[in-house]
DNA sequence: ACGTCCATTCTTGTATACAAAATAGTTGAC
DNA sequence: GTCAACTATTTTGTATACAAGAATGGACGT
């Protein structure tokens, strides 16, 4: 009975928020929850306060707690953010990668090749999270590792339909080659070149998203 | 009786680590917080749940909440990622400054003129915020204003800190100029540079950190 | 005399009770 | 019949009570 059931909330709300099994716009009841997981409101109301810091919900006074829905324009506006963010991950990576993290990339690139020849979105899914975890840990900047760590994990449901555009998974891989060439050959501004434009949602792709999300509401609606 | 009663917890509580009323290291104590406001120890804790969330706290299970002290690598660190935020900012507002964007920046540009010509740090601490603001706010992207805002906010006090530096204050003023003109000639790279310059803890900048927060420490301590 | 173990106390974590505000439903008036 | 106002219910915000773990101090043994 420690504190972690505060931490248990958190990451099962927030998973279930992920898994658009609180879909956005639904209010988050604090009894229904607390009789849900069978705790008081004490605890589920700290667990709906961190995810408002996150910015999954929003608190408003006396008003409850609403999953935020963050809109495509606001969702362009958090890529292009991650996209700095990762350019500047991968930059210092260039520079400063230790054996051990040019290892741990080469390790997580691979993987990636298995599963994107395999074809398995989800495989490529979780391995392409590692590939880019270990990009972030090769810059050697704890304060870049956890935002971007965070923004990645904000990110994440999105990142997800995005893989389910055509070919996105191929073209994904290749694009990572050329990233790791120039991490590990000390290439910091085409790290940073190459990072930014793998992680952008630019032209078509943007549309892709609108559409992507557009039948996710469908399905949920 | 509102919620605000939480919010003027988290701000009051925030601007006593922010001036160091709160040391780095003291532990808050939920009963004495409470007893110092009046009020519960349940509004307390959320206050104190959101400072963990920000960073400034950090609450152990079952051992209270402690005033983290950055050390000065992390501080660093936070600088250098402002540097590419602002930078992305600046880059941002080069492309998409509005008339009333272009007024505004040049009111607190103006401003900073006035308090560095009259000496007055405390002024230009403040005008200098607004300046930073004003671009921000000219990337015309929500959530870069945000998280910006955030880390700037987080960063308050050691840019105070910074200003003490002999000349400081003349030289940031400078650097504002051709930051000012590079965005309003929609020069987006140059701003982007000159940006992250103008925040960058590089060279001896960092000694100068390090020798201020020693001092603060010693006069603290 | 010093170290270790146990008990007491102090503090955090959780539950419940109480107060205040917002929403919804019903009734009354135009 | 519709709109508005008032009341009742639901739900959030705060306080207090209770439980459990950690820190501290004393006593006993070596």
């Amino acid at each position: 009975m420690t504190e972690n059931i505060v931490q248990k909330l958190r990451d099962d709300i927030e998973n279930g928020i992920l898994t658009n099994q609180f879909a956005p716009g639904d209010r988050l009841d604090e009894m229904q929850l607390a009789k849900q997981f069978g705790v008081s409101r004490t605890p589920v109301r700290e667990a709906l306060m961190q995810l408002s810091a996150i910015g999954l919900i929003e608190i408003r006074p006396r008003r409850g707690a609403v999953v935020v829905e963050p809109g495509p324009h606001r969702i362009y506006e958090m890529f292009e953010v991650m996209a700095e963010l990762e350019g500047m991950a991968g930059s210092l990576a260039a520079r400063r990668h230790t054996d051990a993290d040019r290892t741990e990339l080469l390790a997580a690139h691979g993987r990636c090749e298995q599963s994107a020849n395999a074809d398995d979105a989800d495989a490529y899914y979780y391995d392409n999270e590692l590939f880019h975890r270990a990009i972030y840990i090769a810059s050697h900047s704890s304060f870049l590792i956890e935002q971007c760590s965070a923004l990645h994990r904000r990110l994440r449901p999105y990142r997800r339909l995005q893989l389910r555009v055509r070919n996105r998974m191929k073209t994904s891989y290749s694009e990572h080659a050329g990233i790791v060439e120039a991490i590990l050959s000390g290439e910091a501004e085409r790290a940073r070149t190459l990072l930014r434009q793998h992680i952008a949602v630019q032209g078509d792709r943007f549309s892709d998203l609108v559409a992507t999300l557009a039948q996710r509401e469908a399905r949920a609606g």
